[in-house]
DNA sequence: AGGGATATGTTATATCATAACAAGAGAGCG
DNA sequence: CGCTCTCTTGTTATGATATAACATATCCCT
């Protein structure tokens, strides 16, 4: 396999690239602010960068056993809190899932597209200071510090009907 | 007790008008529609209007429990299931529980803030058809069935500084 | 009474997540 | 070097959330 493309987004791309150019982000930005990308955290991106779709903890875990790198739930929740906490994955909270960050290193405030039948998600900027929630939060008073905005449905592939 | 009053939407509401007025929409809905509001269905919308706050499941149990209305699990799921899927209660997916919803009879598409200090959940509307992510799937061809929409934060009688 | 649809009751188990503690690895310093 | 501080890993145990599967009951309709 000298190549390897996946769907993301909805559309094609190249995966492999697309894999180090996320990890390399990563590294980078560690670097920059002092954290540790410990083999273990390193591998648990590249493990859902591979995947490149959602995956649960006990998923990762099962990959991380069976490469001798850690077989307790905390190991893979410990990896992926760092991950989380620092921008590099999201989690899914309606699929109690995880899912590499597609636009590393930004700080941002993602909103996710779920496709029901395949399972693909795909991220989408979502600016926590626009559309109804905000205006909402605005109206009451509420100070708003994070947001879950989730949509659940049918990507292009998925959809029947003429348009494939 | 003659009247109870209780924050919700961060302010002040006759609380006991709220409950029996939600339960008497709730009746009205099912009867119009051939659904059975059972009484244990009845008793578990109660309760969540009465915490009128997000309840887990476990919880709800508990209360059912010291009732005598049931005391495994799946009652209270199923009871849960019922309601949310009839639109008289929402799964709060962030907090892995359910609220009584505020805007009874009417299909909508909720919208919530959390505060994180109070555990105070107001429910807003958030129409899917607008805000960035519907123009994100519009893009992406992506066909949204459901959307979750939640925001965590401070409601505003938990903020801090002058403005109490 | 019989039969279908819906709801309840129960057993057991699956799935997701964290508290708490022990032990290692590395940096900085007297 | 030896100390200690911080961060990370490794492990045990348990907690919290959720559902599959099956048996029973209830109600309505004929």
């Amino acid at each position: 396999m000298e190549h390897s493309t996946s769907t993301s987004g909805f559309s094609r791309h190249d995966h492999d690239a697309c894999i180090s150019g996320a990890i390399e982000k990563a590294e980078q930005h560690c670097a920059e602010n002092g954290l540790q990308l410990t083999p273990v955290r390193r591998r648990v991106l590249e493990i859902l960068l591979e995947a490149h779709t959602a995956m649960g903890a006990y998923d990762v875990l099962d990959r991380l056993a069976a490469e001798g790198l850690g077989s307790k739930p905390p190991m893979a929740y410990r990896a992926l809190s760092f991950l989380t906490e620092h921008g590099f994955a999201h989690r899914i909270e309606r699929l109690n899932a995880f899912v590499a960050c597609t636009h590393p290193g930004a700080a941002h405030d993602p909103a996710f597209m779920i496709c029901r039948a395949c399972g693909t998600v795909a991220e989408a900027e979502a600016a926590m200071t626009s559309g109804p929630l905000s205006r909402s939060a605005e109206a009451a008073g509420f100070m708003i510090e994070q947001t879950v905005i989730e949509a659940e449905g049918l990507c292009p592939g998925c959809q029947p009907g003429p348009g494939q």
